[in-house]
DNA sequence: TTGAAAGCGCTAACAT
DNA sequence: ATGTTAGCGCTTTCAA
């Protein structure tokens, strides 16, 4: 049967399939306007069955006449038919879907990570983003969990500094495949949950051994109220580090405030309430590591507030390596993490689940090599100093 | 016919469902592991029929028997049953899903509207977003919105500073609704595309007028190359307010370089490059207007590097009003953009398309009142100041 | 007041 | 090499 013979009634039943298809749309349908051609209109087109649209659709063209998929490549380009993704997910339970569960967009560092992960999943993997963000709420990240059930959507990357997580468990047992950034596995229990993190109390020891390289003898942690794996491996980077250079008597763990559900640019905010109360301190720290830079900018703002210079009066080492890193005045060092790298790795975990991820009961752990000098770190005022450091209401920049 | 005497039958009757059904589910499927009931299961469950169950989980209760609406509550709840979300669009064409495109989710701005937007949309509407950056690039948008059709998700908002939209057209008349952010219909065609915008020109005359208040006499605007409406409109703006002083012979438009794909932290180094430029100029502007904060604070950076003090030798006005304006050193004052209101009318506007905003030609405009000062602008420096302002590499906050 | 049944668009056995 | 067909889980007429 020549396709050029039976060109006409089948555009006949085409168009006839319109009128008696289309009316059954219901509601303010998604496709109200603008029709949008199915793989039987395809195949009606083409002269052939659905199977073999479906064929050519998923590649598998092996025993197919050349003919016939030059006939049905051409009726999907005449059509500009796209196949519908939620039938097909109904059908086959994949989606081209990547959950990304974060603490708040508005953090630029969960900014960071995110547009990595995305542009990743969608370049290598054709994956599309549904996000979240949770404010750090238990009972939004299991209800976030639930709506990407019911959408299909059967991996996820989880940023949560929540210190429990075990409700993750409980998805993956309901088929979920779920990548955990910044938290080792809980110890001794093995999960199903693939761990991803930078080596968090690598990168405190670095930033402490810098400000110890400086002659930093006072040095603080400074951190957020509620305890995280990662915070709490930082603290242990930092003190590992002050311990080794016999500082650990006068290394003081700086606990700011909590973060509220705002939790993002509050980070910052605690940071400077932190170095208001510090500034008042006659014994202060000389050397401080921030928990991350936003922290540590927050600090600076507020260390410049009560009329101490940073780095004169106290240098400042942040974790992190925003790119607002470089920008601030003076410019703050800080550990660089390598978020591209994790960010590869969340999405090929996600993705391409290994055996092997799934079985080490570590986490995947990237080391910050790099610390990047900028000039928020100096030697520490000279013992004298300490009277002469606080000039009331003048300004740093004097 | 009481539930009592076929409890066990009906159990059963699961029970064989399941052992039928399961293995039926092809290959690495989202739900493998961990069964996910279906509204048959309830159904016979709780012995009624699945249309009865539909109308539970669709609130058609009214002529509803209590105690069936009851035995399939308790079904429903009994098996921890969740409604496919997937085969439920399939069916309606609806999917309780928004797009969201933006530039570069790793600039702070965009973080912060995505925010606002993901937040309302879920907590007013039950919505999930579906991210995606484009990096300004016209084929990433087209691709985007390919798929979010293909995943039966009609309605988008768009961030994207790119000046043709031609193909936000075409989608539309697919049935998408969308939503614009920053930019004012295209002249003269009216457009079934909504805009909401901030009020670019004002926003860039408030903070000009900022400027000249202080006494300052050469003005400038900094922005990237490349023009967009709300660029252009700003420029106005400024433009606009310099005119109304008698001020538009020494008001200069600085055009620093193109945002490149990364098109985020760029934008600051844009500015910073955009600095050291001018540093160089003998007569160079006292007063400076960035496009946006980013800009301001690449500014800002680059001015300190060249051996230049803001506020003492130019000052500095920001418009977006990011949370980090407050944390640079000195504190950027900024024109402070109502970005949660903005976020909010994006989403109702998406969600539910109001007649008016569709008639509308012009765009929806939010009035940005608020200029935030801090200590990025003060009086310009004395005329003799010309000579002594460069001090080569002293720094800033020597 | 409830149930039966037809599909939404697609995939993949299973025929042929 | 291609076609037929049974569903994926749900909504919604229409019938009872």
């Amino acid at each position: 049967m020549s396709s050029m013979l039976v060109a006409t009634p089948i555009l006949l039943v085409v168009l006839r399939s319109f009128s008696l298809r289309r009316p059954t749309r219901l509601g303010p349908s998604a496709f109200a306007e603008g029709f949008v051609n199915t793989i039987k209109d395809v195949a009606h087109h083409a002269g052939v069955s659905v199977s073999t649209v479906s064929n050519v659709l998923n590649g598998r063209t092996g025993r197919m006449r050349k003919e016939t998929l030059a006939r049905v490549e051409k009726a999907i380009g005449q059509l500009k038919f796209r196949p519908n993704a939620v039938a097909r997910r109904l059908k086959t339970g994949q989606a081209p879907l990547l959950g990304l569960l974060v603490p708040s967009l508005a953090n630029p560092m969960y900014g960071a990570i995110a547009r990595e992960i995305e542009t990743f999943a969608q370049e290598q993997y054709g994956h599309r983003v549904l996000i979240g963000s949770t404010y750090r709420d238990k009972e939004k990240e299991a209800t976030f969990f639930e709506d990407l059930l019911a959408h299909g959507v059967s991996r996820v990357i989880v940023i949560s500094s929540l210190a429990d997580e075990r409700h993750f468990e409980t998805v993956v047992g309901r088929g979920m495949t779920v990548v955990s950034y910044d938290r080792g596995a809980a110890k001794g229990r093995t999960s199903k949950v693939v761990h991803v993190t930078p080596d968090n109390f690598e990168a405190a020891r670095l930033a402490t051994e810098h400000l110890i390289a400086h002659g930093h003898k006072r040095l603080a942690f400074a951190t957020v109220a509620g305890m995280t794996m990662s915070r709490s491996a930082k603290i242990q980077g930092f003190q590992a580090a002050a311990s080794r250079n016999g500082l650990q008597k006068t290394a003081v763990i700086l606990n700011g405030g909590l973060l509220d559900e705002y939790g993002d640019s509050i980070m910052s905010e605690v940071g400077r309430a932190l170095a208001l109360r510090l500034s008042a301190e006659p014994a202060r720290p000389t050397g401080i590591v921030a928990v991350n830079d936003l922290m540590a900018l927050g600090l600076m703002a507020g260390l410049r507030e009560a009329g101490l210079r940073v780095p004169q009066d106290v240098s400042i080492v942040g974790i992190d390596g925003l790119f607002l890193a470089a920008l601030s005045n003076p410019g703050l060092s800080t550990v660089q993490l390598p978020v591209a790298d994790m960010a590869r790795a969340m999405v090929e975990c996600a993705i391409e689940p290994k055996l092997e991820d799934q079985a080490r009961s570590r986490a995947r752990v990237f080391v910050p090599t790099l610390l990047v000098e900028r000039e928020s770190v100096a030697r520490p005022p000279a013992p004298a100093a300490k009277k002469t450091t606080r000039v009331g209401a003048r300004k740093a920049r004097a």
